[in-house]
DNA sequence: CTCGACTTTGGAACGAGGTTCCAATTCTGA
DNA sequence: TCAGAATTGGAACCTCGTTCCAAAGTCGAG
């Protein structure tokens, strides 16, 4: 990529035409970490897509974390942002977990990064949302915050899973995932140490994640109803 | 360390007396990453405390992976070995949960671990016990590995979140933590953006992250409840 | 006891990646 | 038009996981 001609002359490849901006360096680097995943990105990778180098990213990103965030924070986005929504019930909560639970599956990074640095704005922009479509059920004030956190726990386990799933397993099918899973178990004790889970291992193959995460919802949303009228 | 004196002999320390193992390698790795944190924990540091070289332990550990999933294990088994259980019902399994709680606390690296790869034995091991002690639960069948997993997706969020607090904010109070974390906000977007995590913010202060998990830990129980015979 | 094969050890060396540095280039405003 | 500021490109630095290998120890067969 770079001439080094003979001498002293041409020395550097020509300057970019177009300027760099936070813009098209977090669009760029989404582009790779869809396409190739987290590994894939790397400052010489993202300043090779960009034909710069890696020293003039830094004048727009302070570092690597600050643009994963900022990756993060910019999917998130497109979730929580449209809809301040209109009839603000059980449903549009139920609506919010699963439009973020599509997000995070569509873009596995996105599942390791909310769950690597939760506060970051990603995370607080998602705990923000929860918290406002929690207001209109009746939930007494001293429990808001815990009851918020709780499905924020319920989204941030859901995004490590996520992100480990097609991180170890990018194209097996889930029988040979659990398999490979086990086999690092069985090394370790017995296989009969499982019981539980050898007994649910062959739901694993055909079963829904997306449907799990829902039913998790509905278990919390129960839990509150029980909770603020009980019977 | 190393004697180089002037010429050819003398060349090496002598060689260590007691012989490594993987079991002393872990341990010594739980007491750095107790002590110094999880970045603190490098083959060479490690190396550097059992006198040796870099190269020896991969004798007995083979990458870093299988080393930090070795020291979750350890101390997860701690917590899940104990007791198969008295009298299992909802306090038992209640019992579980905030014994994994209080080891993620104490040791919030495990978050980290425990959250960065799912599926490895520790988490597994959690699973495990989790799904046992939900069989006494009258829950139908197809909804058991559901429930089972948002218990998990409880501990997982819970552990990010512990990994996280300690590792942003090490020695601060929970006051200035939260400063910190809407500051990177403020930054992001107008402070009015986010009405619901300011008005959570004082109580930030002086809450219980372990009874606000035990909470959620009720929710979730009060939905198996509420899902299994309605009233 | 002795010798050779195998295992373990210690440390050097490699390669990758984040970050810093700096000279060259371009831009901006007086 | 020109000096100062900002941006760019790429080399260089440093740390870390990992690999390699020669030295040192261990152990069984003869």
């Amino acid at each position: 990529m770079s001439k080094k001609d003979g001498s002293k002359d041409a020395r550097r490849s020509p300057r970019r035409r177009d300027a760099l901006s936070k813009r098209v360096i977090v669009q760029t680097a989404i582009d790779i970490l869809d396409a190739d995943g987290e590994e894939a990105l790397t400052f010489r990778a993202l300043a090779a897509r960009l034909s710069t180098g890696a020293g003039a990213l830094y004048h727009h990103v302070s570092n690597k974390d600050q643009l994963l965030a900022a990756a993060a924070t910019n999917l998130v986005e497109r979730v929580t942002g449209p809809a301040p929504s209109s009839d603000s019930s059980e449903a549009t909560l139920r609506t919010l977990m699963l439009d973020v639970f599509d997000v995070i599956r569509a873009h596995p990074w996105l599942g390791a990064q909310l769950s690597r640095a939760p506060w970051q704005p990603a995370d607080l922009l998602i705990f923000e949302r929860i918290g406002e479509l929690l207001a209109p059920l009746q939930i007494p004030d001293e429990m808001r915050f815990d009851v918020a956190s709780a499905f924020m726990n319920h989204v941030l386990g859901a995004a490590a899973q996520q992100a480990a799933g097609t991180c170890i397993a990018p194209n097996l099918d889930r029988a040979a995932f659990l398999e490979k899973v086990t086999a690092g178990w069985t090394a370790h004790a017995g296989r009969d140490q499982l019981p539980f889970v050898h007994e649910i291992a062959p739901q694993l193959a055909h079963h829904d994640d997306r449907q799990q995460f829902a039913t998790g919802v509905n278990l919390l949303l129960a839990g509150i109803a029980a909770a603020t009228h009980p019977c």
